[in-house]
DNA sequence: TCGCAAATAGAACGACCGTGCTATTCTACC
DNA sequence: GGTAGAATAGCACGGTCGTTCTATTTGCGA
């Protein structure tokens, strides 16, 4: 046990380096991409040596799935989590849309853009461990989505025959529209957009003759 | 006039191989990015020398620009020069979603996808001329299709209260959903995601009892 | 056919890339 | 306090990057 507790100790400083380092990896592929990142940028960002900083991971291809892990991880805490104690059904989607919003607003933690977002871009033709990750991270992503959904129609919130593929894949296209329109084309209309189509997409994937008010007044009502 | 003519001979010679340049670069730059598009990787497929492709333009900076100015051009040739050519209205609208899918499937231009869209993810935290230039040119299309969008408006067969900015953003985020999910998550259903939502737009964008068909009976009606 | 200018090639440059090898520093335990 | 081992640094390597300079080849016009 105590040397058990020793070799934690051990993991500790390393794995706390670690960390800055991967807190540090995640704002830089933020702003220039996963493959843009490199060691040396890192290193001097961190204020490491390059030879340093190598020795955590075992390769370049080892830190960029670490940063990818670190992000993933990142977005599970900030979005899917705090949704999924949200009510069942339209509450917990309507917390999933805010969420997500509010994650991709978060310019301190992600100064330019998700990096799943633009990995995924990035990676779509290069077939690899790294595009595996990002593509099961977004498969989980939209297959959460859909038992989200199919929960809101369980629940008697959503139309009984919506296809929650459909409205999954809808979602994400908001996501990726308003992510679009607000880093590349800066529009400020990008909010209000994506806004008012999530809005118009809760109300016809409603049951007839429901509504689930935002303030939940109905809920008790 | 004679030596214009020859000028224009030279000029020919030349711009020969730099098309021939360029229509290479398209597709690498389609795969790996605009940022990955390296001097030495595309002299190699054109089969040049580094040197004798690199006199082609002034500088890394001038061919990627290069690159994105024959994207855009190969785009409106694709999509919206025949698309402006169909009547005025939801016909024009629907051509112009048809030949943006059209464009995107296109794989033997396309192999990796729309190097305009991954572009702007590249670049959308890198000022410079070249984000200047993909901000114009997407700039550029959503207002063609708020203009498409507003003229079916005039023509009575899109609500008159239609918000077609609104519109346009909607349209566009399916586009990217569309790419997103063909290319990354290499979903099967993406099309038929596209198509059906797209078609739903169509409907809640119409003047009320207005429908016309897609086989266009209704127009001679 | 010759000459001139455009087009292309070759070689070299400095910078940075990822990576390995070998010290050196640090720190928790005996 | 000494010591083992983890953490970090220093340095050098081969490779590729964009770029420049200097030949060489090419092809049209006189």
């Amino acid at each position: 046990m105590q040397s058990s507790a020793a070799k934690n100790i051990f993991e500790v400083r390393g794995a706390k380096t670690k960390a800055a380092i991967l807190d540090t990896a995640l704002k830089i592929a933020s702003l220039a991409g996963i493959e843009g990142l490199t060691i040396g940028e890192l290193a001097k960002a961190v204020g490491m040596s390059k030879s340093g900083l190598f020795a955590h991971f075992r390769g370049k291809d080892n830190l960029q799935l670490s940063v990818l892990q670190a992000a993933t991880e990142q977005f599970v805490e900030a979005v899917m989590k705090p949704a999924f104690q949200e009510p069942r059904g339209e509450p917990r989607i309507r917390a999933l849309f805010k969420n997500y919003l509010d994650h991709l607003n978060n310019e301190e933690a992600l100064p330019g853009g998700s990096v799943l977002i633009s990995a995924s871009i990035e990676l779509d033709d290069r077939p690899g461990v790294l595009r595996d990750f990002v593509k099961k991270a977004q498969n989980d992503l939209i297959k959460n989505i859909e038992k989200a959904a199919k929960i809101a129609v369980d629940e008697g919130h959503f139309r009984s025959d919506l296809d929650v593929e459909l409205f999954a894949w809808t979602m994400y296209s908001f996501v990726l529209g308003y992510h679009h329109f607000k880093r590349m084309l800066e529009s400020p209309k990008a909010e209000q957009h994506v806004k008012r189509s999530f809005k118009g997409l809760l109300e016809v994937s409603r049951a007839p003759g429901t509504q689930i008010s935002k303030s939940k007044k109905l809920k008790r009502a």
